[in-house]
DNA sequence: AGTGTTTGTTTCGCTATCCAACATATTATG
DNA sequence: CATAATATGTTGGATAGCGAAACAAACACT
């Protein structure tokens, strides 16, 4: 037998990182402005014209953008076809809650495509989270296989997950200890799968998609029936700490002698701010943060307004440690935090001006969270596409055998 | 008159911005690691044999590094040459304080080849201190055009510096307000000056040089004469927020109706921790960290303790704030929080541990500052060292005909 | 209709990298 | 002490990807 004299190793020809990152910038900056003629692309991305022509071309031929008709608006010279990104290329978000499960399905270009909420009887147990997801995912398989291609499945987590190796390491309102979802739900599905805490996912896209848009430093806070999560955007990164836990800004300390926290602490602006006591006093029993506002507003009194006033002081404390910190361009506020904010509107920027420092102050902004409900899954749809956007042509090579239509 | 048929733009010709990676990659390797053999720097890039070799090649020419016999380690195998940086590449460094200002003069590879401590009677204005600053350096003037290449100088201020264009926002101790510190040193001596918050320098060398050297997330605290300082590093880059203002730990909220700070606030770390009552407690009157701890450790006794532990708890409480934001791996803690740290060792961890979340506190270990006096010579010279690093070859081209001895 | 402007397209050359073969310096082995 | 094994520096050639320039196309303006 002749030994091969020369190994080829795996692929037929690795393309050069110096590509790989030129077609991830046009890939990511498509994604995430949505439509971009390729004059603006040239100028967004620095290259020459004709290299952003060979790009774009390799793109179309993968099927990842395609391009239209310039745009009806009038420009003296040629006018430059638009890019589109291909809604066909999607991730699946899974985001398990204490009273429901919603998958969703969302195309590049950040468009939710379809929404499904599940509602539990109790609170899942990861087990069953899995399951409902996978259920769901299965019943949309041949839709799936037959109109898109699915680059992953993002989970969203209200608690501490383990970003790297997908690990739930504690989500104290859904009762959830070390369970390894991402690995769970991706034996299940045949899906790659990824996990984080769902605030994280919501500043990441708000921070792309929502009330954020083009800034580079943002905090997002997001009050929910589960307490306080945070997401931390800092120079366009998301914060992720050693091991993806970062952003914990619901247990910052705002009051001495406070109540004791689920956390082990006492006096975190979770226990301090909370929205049971505002449901209590709307008289509405449940709903979500546009229901709350809608009562609040009817059943305005002193009572109500003395308690907004009480949590937004909280709220304050909790915001000038994180702008003294941060020095953020925006703050944006979703849940019934957005409601708070809503409600007494300017308060929450005279408290910074007059509690924050200076300097890190003088150009926030607080913003209510734009994205509602289509938030959870848009992050998490992020968190799936991560690894597509950083490496289009080798995502999509790597795709088992999607749409194949060359010869091996 | 013929016009020239193609207009020959700035440089003769640019390399390409692979190129300009690849060394600035290898250059800031060898500057943060020190001494690395060249078969370990094509294991850290990741590049080829011969690639790194030509790379290591370029930059001997350019005399930022030069190879030097093989180390005596015992290896099977042609032994591969040990790269220094030179430490005639330099860069300068200078720190205003409330009682004196200190220059100082910082190799490639963190080495402090010469700090000059200049006391003043009163606290410098701004002006007195880029006075005394440009002094100094004149007078190593002539010794640094002879031995060195200085890259620029670094100013690193006890206050809010807006690091995009070198002004002092707010240096209270000091009684400075927008003094555009960078441009008038460099009107002074000619040298490109950058300036930045002094903590956040500290948390930078800390990281390269000193307690957190291979860490990507590192809290920083700094205790002084002027207060608290912060500075924060997130996956390996120093956080700068939208203005370079962030990093403000100092002022973190711990008590409820506390006493109100300079900064506007109430309540902040820096009201309920500082040395002064320290100093009373050891019965000196002034000195630095290191006196401070040998006076408390004579002076023993419940007041002192009681004390200590006053503050710890306070510090401690910032700190899990931090930690649950942050997820770091190190706290690193330098002047008389180090000595706190010291004198009660273990405390502070266990109040982490009991306070702040599980996930995010498990792999954070406390450490105190490692590299004493020479610390913000050490980072503010990063600070000027840094447009060399992102492009050596790049800013030795730029440098106003230091040695060209080539041909043009 | 002609002119000027902007942008896509094509061709060509250059640069930087990787690969493979060879050379070299050391340890391990008999 | 000689030979083998191993790791690494060195050299020459091949390739990929980008930018520059010249040309072509499509628009607004007059």
């Amino acid at each position: 037998m002749m030994p091969s004299p020369t190994r080829n190793t795996v692929a037929i020809s690795e393309p050069d990182p110096s590509r790989r990152n030129n077609l991830a910038l046009l890939t990511s900056l498509v994604h995430h402005n949505g439509v971009l003629s390729r004059a603006q692309l040239t100028k967004r991305t620095g290259l020459n014209r004709s290299t952003v022509g060979a790009l774009i071309g390799q793109l179309v031929n993968l099927e990842v953008v395609y391009e239209a008709a310039p745009s009806g608006e009038a420009q003296v010279g040629r006018p430059s076809p638009i890019v589109h990104p291909r809604p066909s290329i999607a991730a699946l978000a899974v985001n398990p809650e204490i009273d429901a499960v919603t998958i969703g399905l969302v195309g590049l270009g950040g468009k939710v495509q379809k929404k499904i909420r599940f509602d539990t009887e109790r609170i899942p147990t990861a087990k069953e989270a899995v399951n409902i997801a996978a259920a769901v995912i299965e019943g949309m398989r041949s839709e799936l296989d037959a109109s898109y291609q699915v680059m992953g499945v993002g989970i969203a987590v209200p608690g501490l997950v383990n970003r790297d190796d997908g690990v739930v390491r504690h989500a104290p309102h859904l009762g959830w200890r070390d369970e390894p979802v991402a690995r769970m739900l991706g034996e299940a599905t045949g899906y790659p799968c990824h996990a984080a805490n769902d605030a994280s996912l919501g500043a990441e896209g708000e921070l792309l998609f929502g009330a954020g848009a083009g800034q580079k430093n943002l905090i997002f806070l997001n009050g929910g029936a589960s307490g306080i999560g945070g997401g931390i955007v800092a120079d366009g990164e998301l914060l992720r700490g050693t091991s993806g836990y970062a952003g914990e800004l619901g247990h910052t300390f705002v009051r001495s002698s406070g109540k004791p926290c689920h956390c082990g602490a006492t006096g975190c602006l979770e226990t301090e701010v909370s929205q049971s006591s505002l449901f209590e006093l709307a008289g509405i029993g449940g709903g979500d943060a546009g229901d709350l506002e809608q009562a609040l507003r009817r059943n305005s009194s002193e009572t109500v307004d003395a308690e907004v006033a009480r949590q937004l002081e909280f709220l304050g404390i909790a915001l000038r440690n994180a702008v003294n910190i941060f020095n953020p361009e925006a703050i944006v506020l979703d849940g019934f935090l957005g409601v708070l904010h809503a409600l007494s509107p300017g308060k929450l920027d005279s408290l910074l001006r007059s509690q924050a420092m200076d300097g890190p102050a003088d150009q926030v902004k607080t913003y209510r969270a734009a994205l509602g409900s289509d938030l959870m899954m848009i992050g998490a749809a992020e968190l799936a596409f991560a690894q597509f956007l950083s490496d289009p042509a080798g995502a999509l090579a790597a795709l088992p055998m999607g749409k194949v239509d060359y010869v091996r």
